[in-house]
DNA sequence: GATAGATACTAATCCATGTTAATTATCATG
DNA sequence: CATGATAATTAACATGGATTAGTATCTATC
């Protein structure tokens, strides 16, 4: 995807989260982006290191990780098309957390004070941005139930739920049909699990006539039942935040 | 503690988070505060319900809740005086989970429109609010590890002390003594643990000599020991996030 | 000062998930 | 085609923490 595209991707997305006007979405466009390809598992963010590039991902996966004194990995959030990767640093001190590439991905760059600035200068294009990272902080608050308090099963019928609904606001599935872009032991490292059980509970959710799999390729036969046995509810992801909503309720 | 002292010490806060300006410190103070006292276990926002007033903490606990389809609830943060309660929720259209008083609050009422009015009028005191609820997910996502991949021994070595320096922080206690405002089932509930268990836990660390207990009071004995069992690293906090140097760096 | 409701603490048993290790695809590549 | 790397799968066994079922203590209240 070329980084024009990508661009009213995001812009697109930005206007899900506030409105913007014609000013905001020029001021936007004339950020200076620089397109780069990643490949998988190359690093954009580091623990402990300053932010410099705040990342805007334009195709392929990514995702947040950080690894424990026992050398254990836990996913925090798997990043698709059209998200932003580094609003989550880019206004902190010091990086807290990794962030990586889990497939090919292409990415545009846009350096850390080009953004301060256009959040400061342009206060409707800061607000969108506030709340795309307030949206992210919902899921991580609803990751911290899912590996809290749910058995193994809920937690991966509740992660392959949310990625059904993300991916398809992302345009990248249809149906409740995807392809999953984690391996087994990634996905055991996002829901806190083994990947030996990960791979249990596949087969189950198999056996039970929930989904189908083949290879990475997943499909949900009974939406219904994978969403009661994750105690999935849409609410977190906020699909339709903000939007011209937002402005009608500031009354 | 009355409301002007308390806005001096969000203000004080903020201006942790990023620069302020006389008529920033101005239009902050005059935000229309209504104080009031919340009794333990009262609501101050509901899963489902649209955000209307942003309540800032001037004295006493509260804390983030959800619960599972199961009735298990999972507490995702926990808050002290000088924290706003409802950033999180103010700039979306439906709040996705419960803030609830754990002690008896005082707290001061902001309504939501002149939040956003604040935020967008004001870009650095929006700034400053951003960037707290970026601290508040840097925690989240704390969580997310510390009850995904710890064990319970660790995991609650690591409630212990994140507990210690926060209260620190907000001038709630020194040498790493404190009275914890949680029951042991709350404790539980923050860890994804049961109470049983959590009480085996604390009695083992106080045999190991690491902490010592009177009812609620906590004083860690051997932080260095408590701190490596709890793989426990200051970083997420950001407890000097942004500041000054945050607008040097913007070059 | 009796009663009720929290909270803290303890012990015995059980099971969901971890651990270890081996086997089998699958695919890339020399 | 052999070689190796990566991922998925399966099995046998071990265990951390849950569950259940208490007892003890405290505090509040009438």
């Amino acid at each position: 995807m070329s980084v024009p595209q990508g661009i009213e991707r995001v812009l697109r997305r930005l206007e899900t989260r506030g409105p913007l006007d014609d000013a905001d979405r020029a001021a936007v466009r004339a950020l200076p982006f620089t397109p780069r390809t990643l490949e998988p598992a190359a690093y954009l963010v580091r623990e402990g290191e300053p932010p410099e590039m705040c990342a805007l991902l334009l195709s392929g996966f990514a995702y947040r990780h950080k690894v424990t004194g026992e050398g254990d990995r836990q996913i925090m959030a798997v990043h698709m098309r059209g998200e932003f990767l580094d609003l989550q640093n880019s206004f902190l001190e010091v990086a807290d957390h990794n962030v990586q590439a889990l497939t090919r991905c292409e990415v545009a760059m846009v350096p850390v004070p080009a953004l301060r600035r256009i959040a400061e200068e342009h206060p409707r294009v800061g607000r969108a941005m506030w709340v795309d990272t307030l949206i992210d902080a919902a899921i991580f608050r609803e990751w911290i139930v899912n590996v809290g308090r749910r058995d193994s099963i809920s937690r991966i019928s509740h992660l392959l739920c949310e990625f059904a609904l993300r991916l398809e606001a992302a345009g990248l599935s249809e149906d409740h049909r995807y392809e999953m872009p984690m391996t087994q032991e990634q996905i055991a490292d996002c829901t806190g699990l083994t990947p030996v059980h990960v791979n249990r509970v596949l087969k189950e959710l198999g056996r039970l006539g929930l989904i189908e799999r083949d290879k990475r390729a997943v499909s949900i036969v009974q939406w219904d039942r994978l969403q009661h046995i994750g105690d999935f509810n849409t609410r977190y992801l906020h699909l339709e935040a903000g939007g011209p909503t937002n402005l009608a309720s500031a009354r």
